[in-house]
RNA sequence: GGGCGGGUUCCAGAGCGGUCAAAUGGGGCAGACUGUAAAUCUGCUGGCGUUAUGCCUUCGGAGGUUCGAAUCCUUCCCCGCCCA
């Protein structure tokens, strides 16, 4: 499934019906299959660019969206380019909401990128990558470059993009810098000069500034692949980290089967064709099932839940995630396999289940204990001062938490 | 530079000398109901606890007034709007 075979070449139609499926958008689409045609005519890769965050190193399945279809150029003999935002980020940005948001240094940034191209890896070939910084050429610029380059751009038009749009509407900071930082990437493709610029449809107004920039420098302007952002586990925002509605690449099978179990029901079809990369032909058929009643949502999930993991960590751990699943919410029995704990016992059932990290302070768990959601070997413990006997016990707290302690 | 309005607990946002660990909403967590879904209902949502109308830390920073401050004063920092 995850074959580098390249199938260099194709006629321009049949490559544009593999990459045009399941984007959101594509612009110009005229100037994108003019690429498509010119490429294949001139035996001339198109250069694909993937801008990419140092500072985010968790990559999830809401990346392997855009990653994925970063695979199929590959596939098609285009070349990929990834360029690592260091720049920005060793600076750091003093801005909004993240407040603390630290400039990162050299080795950071080099330890981020290799943990990020090391989970890129499991979708595609990054040996065939291009791996760019963009602190090779931005941090060469000098104030009058920057100037220049701002010069191209007008202040409302940066205000065109949304999220500046709002925010000064409803009168909160936006700093000088922000304005600068849809520059920068855009300087990006002029410095790459790439052919194809790739991401989340949140990067609609930025890529579109880099086509400016390119036509100012003599390029030809990059064409726009913008791919569906894939809403979070909880089924509002968009995936993310920082909102902690990921299903994270490197979860292990059980969690990563388990948060698809929690999707709310209207996910279940986006998540089939999105994060498991069902067919639109699939997708079609599930929809229509689970519309008709002939397939239970739960089922739904649970294929599609068995298909990711599937994906990820192959077909053997699908299946024990999801037995494993059963055997703990169908029939509501212990995991097969739980952590265990070494503690000196005879302890407070409080002080046991903070040091078995199961909960942040002891409050908290004097909270969970008061309101039902802390078992002992399957008994419900009310007694904020239980004591946890020497020997062995299984703890659960909430619905999903388990540990085995011990005595040491 | 001037005028005005602000900075509160995860977020938004009340509070404007004690009854404030701080209203309300959102989010989160737990419980009930379920399909570990949604909706709904209930409770909780700083820490420590000998569980006591208890103690400690928190309302941009630093000082001060007061028996007592998120609330008053001084000063500093930061943000928004308008004028220049």
């Amino acid at each position: 499934m995850l074959s580098n075979v390249p199938r260099a070449m194709l006629p321009a139609e049949e490559q544009f019906r593999i990459l045009s499926d399941g984007v959101a958008e594509i612009l110009p689409l005229d100037e994108f299959r003019a690429k498509l045609e010119r490429a294949v005519r001139t035996r001339t890769p198109l250069r694909v660019k993937l801008g990419c965050d140092p500072s985010r190193p968790d990559l999830h399945i809401g990346h392997a969206v855009v990653l994925e279809k970063l695979r199929q150029f590959q596939e098609l003999g285009h070349t990929v380019i990834f360029i690592i935002g260091d720049f920005t980020a060793m600076i750091g940005d003093p801005s909004g909401r993240t407040k603390t948001r630290p400039a990162l240094t050299l080795e950071e940034t080099q330890a981020n990128a290799r943990s990020y191209f090391e989970q890129v890896g499991i979708v595609l070939d990054v040996a065939r990558a291009e791996i760019r910084s963009n602190s090779e050429w931005l941090s060469r610029l000098t104030f009058a470059d920057v100037i220049r380059v701002a010069a191209q751009v007008t202040v409302s038009q940066m205000l065109e993009r949304d999220d500046f749009h709002q925010r000064f509407n409803r009168e909160q900071p936006i700093a000088l810098h922000e304005l600068l930082y849809p520059l920068a990437q855009g300087l990006d493709s002029v410095e790459v000069r790439a052919d194809i610029e790739l991401g989340g449809t949140d990067q609609r107004f930025n890529f579109l500034l880099a086509r400016e920039l390119q036509k100012h420098a003599g390029q030809e302007p990059q064409a726009i692949v913008l791919m569906p952002l894939l809403e979070g586990t909880d089924g509002v925002q968009k995936m993310s980290k920082s909102l902690g509605n990921y299903i994270a690449l490197l979860d292990p099978p059980r969690e990563m089967f388990g948060k698809v179990m929690s999707i709310p029901d209207e996910l279940i079809v986006r998540y089939y064709r999105y994060a498991t990369f069902a067919s639109a032909e699939e997708a079609r058929t599930m929809e229509q099932q689970l519309r008709d009643g002939s397939l239970h949502p739960r089922d739904a999930k649970a294929l599609v839940a068995e298909r990711l993991v599937a994906r990820y960590h192959g077909e053997d751990a699908a299946r024990s995630a999801r037995e494993e699943f059963d055997r703990m919410f169908r029939h509501k029995e212990v995991p097969e396999e739980i952590e265990t704990i070494a503690l000196h016992l005879p302890l407070s059932l409080v002080e046991a289940v903070v040091a078995a990290g199961l909960v942040p302070s002891k409050s908290e768990a004097r909270r969970l204990i008061a309101q039902g959601g802390v078992y002992v070997n399957g008994e419900r413990v009310t007694d904020h001062a239980a004591v946890l006997a020497r020997g062995e016990h299984i703890v659960k707290v909430g619905k999903r938490r388990f540990v085995r302690i011990q005595s040491v």
